[in-house]
DNA sequence: AAATTGTTTTTTATCGATTAAAAGTCATCT
DNA sequence: AGATGACTTTTAATCGATAAAAAACAATTT
């Protein structure tokens, strides 16, 4: 059956919400809050229901009112509030970088809805979209094989990322000087300066930044295929710091000076600039990747 | 239920493997069986089954032997072969291209699985693996929605095949000369040539012959991501021309002749003559897409 | 001993059912 | 005119079951 994560986490961003509210104010209209938290009016009324009997709102019809929700208020736990979908995933990334790494590993539908506690059909929808990852392959009527977290899959995925950063970063330098874009690139610039100030302690920060700068590259002169290339880097590269935190800050500090520079080569609207330091990072990057494959 | 499609498949390919035998020859082994059928040996063993109830095959054990299929012998029909997942691939291009192929409309796995007579589960499995495409956008808990056949999508569409192909036309021309690929190069332009002459009456052929082309391009240098996406121009090409028959054979001709040119330019081994050939016959193709296309 | 056939176990493809969420209806209130 | 209440209808997410196909194992035969 449909599980109810839906309501869970918008139960969850409710409390939150209300709380930023003053005691006794009028509860915002239903579709008002559908709205806010991202959801049907009929989940809306689901979370009223529930927050009116843990006494976060009081009254009835046009006559509600809200109250301060304590600090230890019951909350949903997290992965409550995830689908089914997402949490496979997280599993499945797992389970591949941790225990079963090695190419041509097969996949077992079956072996797996066990092991994640879901049904086979979880398991076969989550495996059919991430096949576009290059890193399964099918076998009809006979399951999955792993094809390996390879030096050629690193090379493979940088020969693209290449040609397509290379196809954006080009398109970004011949905007005209009112586009927005500038602006957006200087505000990221500034993030970059700030991180770089703070790395020794916060240096996580970077992956979520890397991402963003790519990302806003990209959209120079948008692209459905390449937009979705994206989603791979982005996925690739989240469980890839994940899962190899060696050299984590130092690495971090050099992506971010590339990038430092790579943003005065685009600001100069230099083409050869551009290229030569739009190269250099991503040689970079494809070489820390390259080190943590499995060879082959 | 699983559908038994691969042994309908593989009685039908049984036909007409024993039918190429001698009456009385012994049987082929079911391993041997079972590589030529492309089934497991189970599935073949179903076969030899049936075969023997319908008097193609005698005896038991060791001791079985062919006897001649009648040309009249009964085959399951043609539908009863593909599985279901093929199916609903051919239906779902097929409805979209005829009936609504507005941007915006919304698809509704539901309906879908009642017009095509599956279960919902078959639906979505489809338009998760159909995703890829750019076609179609998932509104988490609310369906899809069909972008459209747009411009905007055969524009995207062809920057990326442009600079795939670029690319791979360029490594092919570097390949030494005593690389395979010549040789399977020349044999192809023998097939373009031959078509040519016959260009009135098999002007259909060439779908297949301009996938081959391209395909083989691309193994100059084989990245799993531009074969992949390689599967999506087959099939939107497949569909676009089962679609859209006008001019269908003067089409075909003018992309014939632009093919021979671009041999003639990866024969010569000059980068810039294939680069001409590549950007031109490209255009041409990306233009007669676009005709047909929805506008935006 | 290697190849072949016979038997059993495991896994995939597909269905149909169930619950949550979304979407719609419509009368009532303010 | 927009909000709410009180439904009803439709649709998506998820489960579990079942038959077909594959794979593994065992028993023969040459």
């Amino acid at each position: 059956m449909k599980t109810d994560t839906v309501f869970k986490r918008a139960f969850n961003d409710a409390i939150d919400l209300m709380s930023r509210l003053e005691d006794g104010e009028p509860l915002p209209s239903e579709n008002t809050l559908s709205i806010r938290l991202g959801v049907s009016r009929t989940t809306v009324r689901k979370v009223i229901a529930s927050l009116k009997a843990s006494g976060v709102i009081s009254g009835a019809g046009r006559e509600r009112n809200v109250h301060p929700a304590s600090e230890a208020m019951h909350r949903f736990p997290q992965d409550e509030t995830v689908p089914m979908a997402a949490q496979v995933e997280e599993r499945f990334m797992e389970w591949l970088l941790r225990d079963n790494a090695r190419p041509g590993t097969a996949i077992n539908e079956l072996d797996l809805a066990r092991k994640f506690g879901v049904a086979t059909t979880g398991i076969r929808e989550f495996l059919n979209r991430f096949q576009r990852f290059g890193l399964i392959e099918k076998r009809p009527n006979a399951g999955w094989v792993f094809k390996g977290f390879t030096t050629s899959f690193a090379l493979e995925l940088f020969e693209i990322r290449e040609m397509f950063e290379l196809r954006s970063a080009r398109a970004l330098a011949a905007l005209p000087d009112s586009s927005q874009h500038w602006r957006q690139l200087e505000a990221l610039r500034q993030e970059h300066l700030a991180l770089l100030a703070e790395i020794e302690t916060r240096y996580h920060d970077f992956s979520d930044l890397d991402s963003r700068f790519h990302r806003l590259i990209s959209t120079a002169a948008p692209n459905r295929f390449i937009d979705s290339f994206y989603d791979i880097i982005t996925v690739i590269f989240h469980y890839h710091y994940q899962w190899n935190k060696h050299d984590e800050r130092q690495r971090n500090e050099v992506a971010i000076r590339e990038h430092l520079t790579y943003f005065e080569a685009l600001f100069s609207r230099n083409i050869s600039m551009v290229e030569l330091a739009c190269r250099a990072h991503l040689s970079s990057a494809r070489d820390t990747l390259l080190r943590s494959t499995s060879g082959q």
